[in-house]
DNA sequence: GGCATTCAGGACGTTTTCTGTCCTGAATAG
DNA sequence: CTATTCAGGACAGAAAACGTCCTGAATGCC
């Protein structure tokens, strides 16, 4: 019987629930004498993970921040939580952690109950369209495509190119990119036998096919240009400053900490470095200036024409009926 | 000794990485007889999580979505990863998700290595400040008031009111809220003896007192109250009908996923129903239709007034130099 | 300074489990 | 038809787990 192990893993989502328990509460729930609770403790010292504990009353049991993260005990509110949030940080182009976003993601796609997945796509497809300037992919696909990627298996769906017929694809999947206006597939077609790019939202009807490929490298002019196209608009970054009619002192009030890197002009005047990944996005964050206060943008006349243009554009709509 | 339960830990992380492992290859991972695998795959299957197995030349085990989850075995990457998305799902106001995301934070913070923490907080910062228009708290601080929250500990900080001194403060921490304008923590505040709001962003120097209090019911009138304050800026939502001058198909086109719910009015003009938390998301969201393309704006008189404003301001801001 | 509470861990005997080494079966792909 | 891969019974020696009993030691409270 695997009664030892299911009853260590027990402990451990018990350690998770709450931040201390005392060894004898911990003993009665698991069904087992004190002294094997201990050595239950112990054993998952020995698994690596540091379990502190502190005597006398009020003494107790609780996990701790070690030398590597122990397993994760979840329930499925959580799970469904995590994977949101996950879906959310790739899609946010979480630049450095966008390729382990995608791998966690796999994680879950792999063993996350079915009730639970479908939980996922309603809630994340909601969030993530309502979050961010990108255009959300849906949750099912992107699960669906970074398992495919991580194990190398070949996929076959019905791609609608621009203006054209949708057409069968057989793929071998190499990475999925977010770019500004979206998510991408990189995959070598293998009916057309080349490197291809694919929008996820003219991607349908995917299904793995089953079958394992071979890594193929990307060939570096090619990769250069599949990442040029793809991380240029990933990276490209829009930086303005704004001047704020308003006191460095109130500007931290007011907004607590978006203020990062905030400095004072003059008494009435706060200089505001900005970074944005795209005018839209700066545009919108400008959008969150309360309306009382003035401010002037400070940036590249490219920049400052299409902000113009935004505003025109926005005062036309807005007119009364 | 542990190694047992070590192996069946290893086990399950292997097949979390991979889709489909030969047995030979786990055997020889694990330095245990193909035997002995055998027994450690049916020991994971009699806790309940089910691997399937499949025979003949491209078999080998996999891991699948059962019941329930398994314990998630991350790499310390998606660890931080997964803390970030988790942050973002909370501010972004994951309604179902805003309490679980909360104690799904609880759990990393109580047991993520703290090299892996620092980076939470690097990236996360940057990452939830740029993401959107809610000023986002530490997440540090999160993080911690979280666990406090979850456990029911007792908490000390110090705290700014507005326009005041700072002072400290002994707060048994209720629950956190996301309102537009920020967090909250809602906690009896044991110097005044009475139910209290704290805005995040004025609480600094937090420390646990590791003393627990027996949970105190909100009473009915104070909470709708507290709730109303915060729930209604939650909750409250700016609807408008945007009137885009492009054919309904290329819309769909251009906004992939966005488009959800619009609606052709004529060959030229696409209806498209947009609801957000408030005015600035809402012109934040408008920052992104294409600057070719022309549209209008139905809604109240005041949130028509509220955009021509932002635009008038806007178009002020932009004016060169 | 006592006293209750709580974790720590050695010793021991019995019971159970685990592992490797055989083996035979059965499904599957080419 | 054959090679490959999972499935699982039997067996024996080694190892471990568990409960019971006991002594220490730290901690907070009165």
């Amino acid at each position: 019987m695997a009664e030892n192990l299911s009853r260590v893993l027990a402990l451990l989502g018990l350690l998770q629930t709450h931040r201390q328990w005392r060894g004898s509460e911990l003993a009665a729930r698991l069904e087992v004498t004190e002294r094997t609770l201990r050595r239950d403790i112990d054993r998952i010292r020995e698994l690596g993970y540091s379990v502190a504990a502190s005597r006398g009353p009020a003494g107790g049991y609780r996990l701790e921040s070690g030398a590597t993260l122990p397993p994760l005990l979840l329930s499925e509110e959580e799970a469904v939580t995590m994977a949101i949030g996950l879906q959310l940080a790739a899609s946010e182009g979480l630049d450095d952690g966008q390729q382990t976003a995608l791998t966690a993601l796999a994680k879950f796609e792999q063993v996350l109950p079915s009730a639970a997945r479908a939980r996922v796509n309603a809630l994340g497809t909601s969030v993530t369209t309502a979050a961010a300037g990108r255009a959300a992919a849906s949750p099912a696909l992107l699960g669906q495509l970074a398992l495919a990627c991580r194990d190398g298996e070949r996929v076959r769906f019905r791609y609608r190119a621009h203006g054209a017929e949708e057409t069968s694809r057989s793929v071998e999947p190499s990475s999925l990119v977010a770019a500004d206006r979206g998510w991408y597939l990189i995959g070598w077609d293998r009916d057309r036998d080349a490197w291809r790019t694919f929008r996820l939202d003219r991607i349908s009807a995917v299904f793995p096919t089953g079958v394992h490929f071979a890594a193929r490298p990307l060939p570096a002019a090619s990769a250069a240009e599949f990442l040029a196209a793809s991380v240029e608009s990933v990276q490209s970054q829009v930086t303005a400053d704004v001047l704020l009619r308003m006191p460095l002192a109130d500007m931290r009030e007011q907004f607590a900490s978006w203020a990062v890197g905030a400095t004072r002009v003059d008494d009435l005047t706060t200089r505001w470095p900005v970074t944005a990944r795209s005018v839209p996005q700066l545009a919108g964050l400008l959008a969150w200036i309360p309306p009382s206060v003035d401010y002037e943008v400070v940036a590249t006349e490219e920049v400052l024409a299409q902000l113009r243009g935004h505003a025109a554009r926005m005062a036309r709509a807005a007119t009364s009926q």
